[in-house]
DNA sequence: TGCAATATTGCAATCGATTGCAAAAGGGAT
DNA sequence: ATCCCTTTTGCAATCGATTGCAATATTGCA
């Protein structure tokens, strides 16, 4: 920017007004009251068709929107939801997954849709407590929290509050929050009896059962092999947390320990691509050796190699029904577990 | 829930107070007036520690926080920031690159870390004007632009409306917004160079180059072939937008007009991961025949394999420059646009 | 004990909108 | 022109906090 330039824009600068345009400039600019403007914006039959096109071209032509904050404030409510990604600052950091990740815009776009705006937080999952303030303080009216995690107590405790909350999570036996998620015992028995069936004998598990998510899938892991009579093989059954890294080491691991196995069943596709990396480093082949079935089906599963066998859990519908379960317990209604159905997408994996 | 469960529940929630605690509430409980109360919660040297810390205890043990929007109307000002992604609504609907939807929580963490909160929201990217509303309107104090695309102009437009604005995306001449961004230039000869240095002389190049930053990716890939004297051959600059599935297409037309080339430089990791699938089914090796180098730096680009070379550029730093440039703007200070550095990180591809 | 100086506290106006109620304007019939 | 009824409009209180200024309580010192 040349001298001549910076001058300009600080004419410019100086030239707009300093305070912004309110109300009360629309309304002495059309000759009415305050009142009159308010209804006229908020559409009012109170205020003629002729004055309330007049007020309307007037306020957009000085491109005004009425200060939601002032409006919110004297109407006694207000139209956003507060959306918590809780994060573990000890152990696993920052949630990455890109199941979690995409959620978000899903999510962001239901609320659009209904006219919310959305704010968003990490927040430490030992303190999930703090996600109550954007409550009681009037910021939002109500809150998502995307993974549950080890926290029921926690959440259990917030909703013990009375926020209107909702949890993507699996339902859990005296559970006072409300919780949308896909059906993980029949995920992990889609995924499970897919391998068995095509004769797979020794399927291992990846997955940390200390998350309920993972516990029933793991349950519907059991149930497939009950079903097809094929034993549990409690060294197939691997404690993998949710990082790339933990895949990749328990697959050494069974490697090193000469552990048996002909398939995989991952908890998450982050975990299973990672895996199947991990199989190739050792060389052994994908699904020749080692089949494959990951969870998620994020974008990624069907661009990776070989491309992945896995379960399907949308998150477009996620997002809407987590929005959905939220609105209706703020207006008061009932809103049960949801339980979103899951499909097997059967590619090369496996 | 069984029937006593059921009217439990309604019980706790007719028991609990209908309207929230509010500053009122705890002068009353304090003895003390609300002016009291609302200095002693914002650390007034005015009032006593005694009360102080008995009011700060009485509010924490009645869950009390202060009414932000109440407290943003009265203070004249508030802390929030709007952070838009851009969609089109018509070609390419949702961006799903997980470079942009990482970027998002580096920019949670970073507008927390100062005290702000983050309101997220996708727009359609022919209407960027829209953005405006969330200053006009008091919601947000500024606007961070994840994503510059092919909208210059309406940039441009939207910061002649004198709201603070930054935009994650390139340097433009008669640019009248700040941006912040990878040296584009620099990691696109990087890219290149390091192909062209392993003998390589067919390096086919994937990318818009409508979009900014594809275009100054795009003068490095020029930059490399005359810094050491290899020619550019026009048949190998494939116009690609950010779609998975266009990676795929550029390489199957590649093969079939036969076109020889013995390298791509993939302007983003998702076209260079797609790339190399479609490059396997064709029975082209990576990086044996065709060597392979991406830009950004995702996650997946490791687990992927043959894992990715690519273009390094942090989320982390990317993130904080972008908060701080738009708090520096906010006070009124200047903001200049910001090149963050980039380097090469060699894995298996090339 | 009395008085000035200082440390605390409370009153009341204010932020920018909304809304019940009363007043004014418009319209039609007599 | 008068009166009544309907349609529009404006006044003023209000939402939940903050803050300048005045009032009160406390303290120190003579």
């Amino acid at each position: 920017m040349n001298p001549s330039e910076a001058s300009n824009a600080k004419l410019l600068a100086t030239k707009t007004p300093p305070t912004k345009v309110q109300m009360d400039d629309i309304a002495r600019l059309a000759g009415v009251s305050v009142s009159t403007v308010s209804r006229a914006l908020s559409q009012s039959p109170l205020v003629s068709e002729k004055t309330r096109t007049r007020i309307a071209e007037l306020a957009k032509s000085l491109k005004y929107s009425v200060n939601v904050g002032a409006q919110n404030l004297r109407r006694g409510q207000n139209r956003t939801v507060a959306v918590v990604i809780p994060y573990d600052a000890k152990s696993r950091q920052h949630v990455s997954d890109p199941f979690f990740i995409g959620m978000l815009g899903s999510i962001a776009d239901a609320l659009t849709l209904q006219g919310y705006d959305m704010l968003l937080s990490r927040i430490d999952a030992d303190r999930l407590d703090l996600a109550a303030q954007y409550c009681d303080s009037g910021r939002a009216v109500g809150v998502i929290v995307i993974g549950q995690w080890g926290h029921h107590d926690q959440l259990n405790e917030l909703a013990l509050r009375h926020l209107p909350l909702v949890v993507w999570g699996a339902e859990l036996p005296k559970q006072l929050y409300c919780t949308v998620g896909s059906d993980n015992v029949e995920g992990g028995s889609l995924a499970t009896s897919h391998l068995l069936k095509a004769g797979r004998k020794r399927v291992a598990f990846f997955g940390d059962t200390q998350m309920p998510e993972v516990a029933q899938r793991f349950e519907g892991y059991e149930r497939a092999h009950r079903a097809l009579g094929v034993p549990i093989l409690p060294d197939l059954v691997i404690q993998v947390p949710f990082i790339a890294e933990a895949a990749r080491d328990a697959v050494k691991s069974l490697v090193v320990k000469q552990t048996r196995f002909d398939a995989i069943f991952a908890c998450s596709d982050l975990l299973a691509i990672t895996a199947i990396g991990a199989l190739r480093d050792v060389g052994l082949s994908v699904p020749t050796d080692i089949a494959v079935v990951g969870y998620d089906d994020v974008d990624m599963a069907s661009y990776c190699h070989p491309a992945l066998t896995t379960i399907h859990q949308s998150i477009e519908v996620a997002g809407r029904a987590l929005v959905e379960a939220l609105l209706a317990i703020q207006r008061g209604d009932e809103a049960l577990p949801n339980h979103l159905p899951t499909r097997l997408v059967v590619r090369a994996s496996a």
